[in-house]
DNA sequence: CAGGGTATTGAACGCCGCTCAATATTGTGC
DNA sequence: GCACAATATTGAGCGGCGTTCAATACCCTG
């Protein structure tokens, strides 16, 4: 045995989900295995049990990495699309429109830039339903974004809620698409031709 | 050794189809594994390659079954629908909206219905993403229900086409959200309100 | 009734998640 | 400087997984 003190148990637990998500990248979630984390950060599995409860624990706190990697991503897409578009034209419907098409193709471009790990946030099924609560709130934050992309549209706030729901589910479900290639025909373009029919009719229903 | 000849290949097969159905009924794609559905047929692992070529083949046809029995749900709910509302009104926009609703509203109860078989359909993720011609054509067949829902509209082949998938992607979508309970706030009244919502709004924005 | 053909078996292989007694290493008190 | 308590780390072991294939038990043909 070695290596008493060597590293504290965060940095264990930050090599351990470094090493996780290179696999999942290089593999997928199915590659993802306690044995090869390990044999990954030079320790064994007994280790990794000292660290987290279990692989799926380790699985959940790589998903909320990936999390917050997915709020970073879109909000620097955000910035870049507003910094092009001049200053403080948040306020109109055409440019809420905008903001949410620009948020809807940052979300797909992710997903198709990082795609194991994105895929991931979805094939790690919790089977008691019971995400924890800095989970959720993980991802309350990636659901602002769209709530407050939608709030010049002045609606009431449980409205907004809702509204940025079925718009979100609905960008979701076309990045599904994408991504599981279950379109034949279909290139990036494609995509982006979906999205904005979707975003520009559904918008122009609210309003009409 | 026994039973030579006691039941045919094809007597096997349905019987493990209908074994594995049982299984993802009570415990989930997880709790699937080859040599269980051997034992509920009482046959060993080994017959269970003969038949099939793998596990991942068995898997799949198990979804090729659902999704035959989605399209019988589908049309099923279609008809009682069509019947509730009286004959031949199928040709004005109105009524296509309704005939939209009422098929995402049956999608969505099946899921709700048959939740692990549903889910089963996108927790099992082909990885050389080429599902076999077979499995796209019970697909079509399911989309195709949408794409004739939409018929009425008037927009030509191509463009019902990508209508259908848009639409169809967003209703999976807000199903997902309703499955994976990531939605505290919802019963089923919520989902049938974001559905309509959706379906309302977006076809609105298509004719205005 | 012998023998070929085949349906069926189940042990074996290399994985998996997870546990826990055994052990190696360290810091402390004398 | 040393013994000892404390603890970080190990790795064999358990039961399970998908998959393979030589061995076997059965049936049919001649």
């Amino acid at each position: 045995m070695a290596r008493r003190g060597e590293h504290s148990r965060e940095e264990i637990r930050q090599m351990a989900l470094d090493a996780a998500e290179a696999i999942v990248a290089r593999e997928g979630y199915p590659g993802l295995s306690t044995r090869r984390i390990a044999a990954a950060i030079r320790y064994t599995v007994g280790t990794l049990y000292l660290v987290f409860e279990n692989l799926d624990d380790l699985t959940l706190q790589v998903n909320g990495r990936t999390l917050d990697a997915l709020y970073d991503w879109l909000r620097t897409h955000q910035d870049a699309a507003a910094a092009g578009a001049g200053i403080a034209v948040g306020q109109d419907v055409a440019a809420c429109q905008e903001a949410i098409l620009t948020l809807a193709n940052a979300y797909i471009a992710y997903a198709e830039a990082e795609t194991p790990r994105w895929s991931m946030l979805f094939e790690y099924v919790v089977q008691e339903n019971e995400q924890p609560e800095w989970y959720l709130h993980k991802l309350g934050q990636v659901f602002g974004l769209v709530e407050a992309a939608l709030r010049p549209l002045g609606a009431g706030d449980l409205e907004t809620q809702r509204i940025a729901r079925v718009l979100w589910a609905s960008v979701h479900g076309i990045c599904l698409l994408k991504i599981r290639q279950r379109m034949v025909l279909a290139g990036n373009q494609e995509t982006e031709a979906m999205t904005r029919m979707l975003v520009t009719n559904f918008l122009r229903g609210l309003r009409g």
